[in-house]
DNA sequence: ACAAAAATAATAGTAATACTATCATTTGTA
DNA sequence: TACAAATGATAGTATTACTATTATTTTTGT
């Protein structure tokens, strides 16, 4: 074993370790030093040219391998992206249970869920070859044409949007937390998640869309979205 | 000039024309035969197999023309994607404007908006080359496809999105109508305008992200989104 | 330490897509 | 009737989205 193995092996031991659907991918990304640069390097490639002009051979030639190489992985570019909204969704429904588990009142925590779910996050360290950073703006882009497709059932059948779900039941499990009689918890989960980046891509490309200032960032999203919310529940 | 001129002739007259944006096009496609097939077929066609795989080949193939003959029309399929997003939007804002003016209190007529963008139209008989049901479909599963772009700047520079910004604009000041002090009218009603089709979609895609029963129709949406629109409103 | 197995690299090839170009023919119009 | 404009027919290119083959390197089990 050589000293980089090593390495290697004590930072995985601190890694967060997000649990994928094994029907999304040929060979697990997550075990091979390729397959991390796979990741990583899509995040980067998506995020910089937009998942439209996005290509296998790109992509290879970022990393420094094969088309036919990616080809091992991921049986085509929808799954790719798929497996990194996955991701990402997997990794946020962790945060938000992480950083509300504290929190007692259930108004509190719903705010602080909208707050994880409007705000760019930092890169976070645990996961060394994910920028969530990049991969939250992705999300703002690109995160509805992982479903807006003609295969949406088949796919769903394959449980492909199991982590967005899941996310959408515990938003709206808080929801019900703070008046169990709402009759919309999974609907208004759904509005919250789906706007807290729609508003955040408005806001940036289509601004009369909205009503924020893209140079105060993300407060004002945070704020609309906090009295969408409270206003429907508390009525 | 033959009898079937004269029909087309006649039945102009009683056309809605919505003007359309003429950098969107090359040639205008209301005004020969074979644009307005274009516009037709491209409606069915991009409904019954989604805009991945919408290929200007198979148009022409089911057109009866060839594929040159779509390009001398649009420069491009997403071109041709804006054109009939945005011609819908027109139509839709001549709808809400043409059904509300004659309601007075404003709540009545923010109802009505909302009713009209949740409902699945019929095809309109004054736009004979446009099934505005289909469109309204083509709207839920594509309509955000239109601007999550990375050319979405450029685009709207050229002003691509005018028609949506017009509609959210209406909306909004039926909203502040209801409440001047209201302070996201955008927000908000973007927020109404995209959760009426992505609930939709979800409700008969996705039923986990939302309350609905997707053989109660559009019902239940539109109870929510008054629900959330009128909450928040009143706050 | 070595053989077997697995993963990767290098290369080639195919069908489809997204266009552009050319030229002949048809159709509308002054 | 002549001229321009629109359409049809055909061909061609670069790129995309894959699949296949074989050689080479790396990993692993004993």
């Amino acid at each position: 074993m050589c000293p980089q193995d090593q390495i290697v092996e004590n930072t995985m031991k601190l890694e967060v370790q997000i649990k994928m659907n094994e029907t999304l991918y040929l060979r697990d990304p997550e075990q091979s030093e390729l397959g991390r640069n796979i990741i990583k390097h899509s995040i980067q490639l998506i995020h910089k040219t937009g998942f439209e002009s996005f290509t296998f051979k790109k992509l290879a030639e970022s990393i420094g391998t094969t088309e036919a190489g990616i080809y091992r992985y991921f049986e085509n570019k929808h799954k790719l992206l798929v497996y990194i909204i996955s991701w990402y969704w997997g990794w946020l429904e962790f945060q938000i249970v992480y950083q509300t588990k504290n929190i007692q009142d259930p108004i509190a925590k719903l705010k602080q869920v909208i707050t994880l779910l409007a705000t760019n996050v930092k890169d976070d360290l645990m996961t060394s070859h994910v920028d969530e950073s990049l991969l939250h703006q992705i999300l703002i882009a690109e995160g509805s044409k992982a479903y807006l497709t003609k295969h949406v059932t088949e796919d769903n059948k394959q449980q492909y949007f199991k982590p967005y779900k899941d996310l959408c039941n515990t938003v709206g499990e808080i929801i019900l937390e703070c008046n169990p009689k709402y009759p919309y918890p999974h609907s208004l989960a759904s509005t919250i998640i789906e706007m807290a980046h729609l508003q955040n891509f408005f806001m940036h490309n289509l601004p009369a869309l909205t009503d924020f200032d893209k140079n105060k960032k993300e407060d004002q999203i945070i704020e609309f979205l906090n009295h969408l919310v409270f206003s429907s529940i508390n009525n």
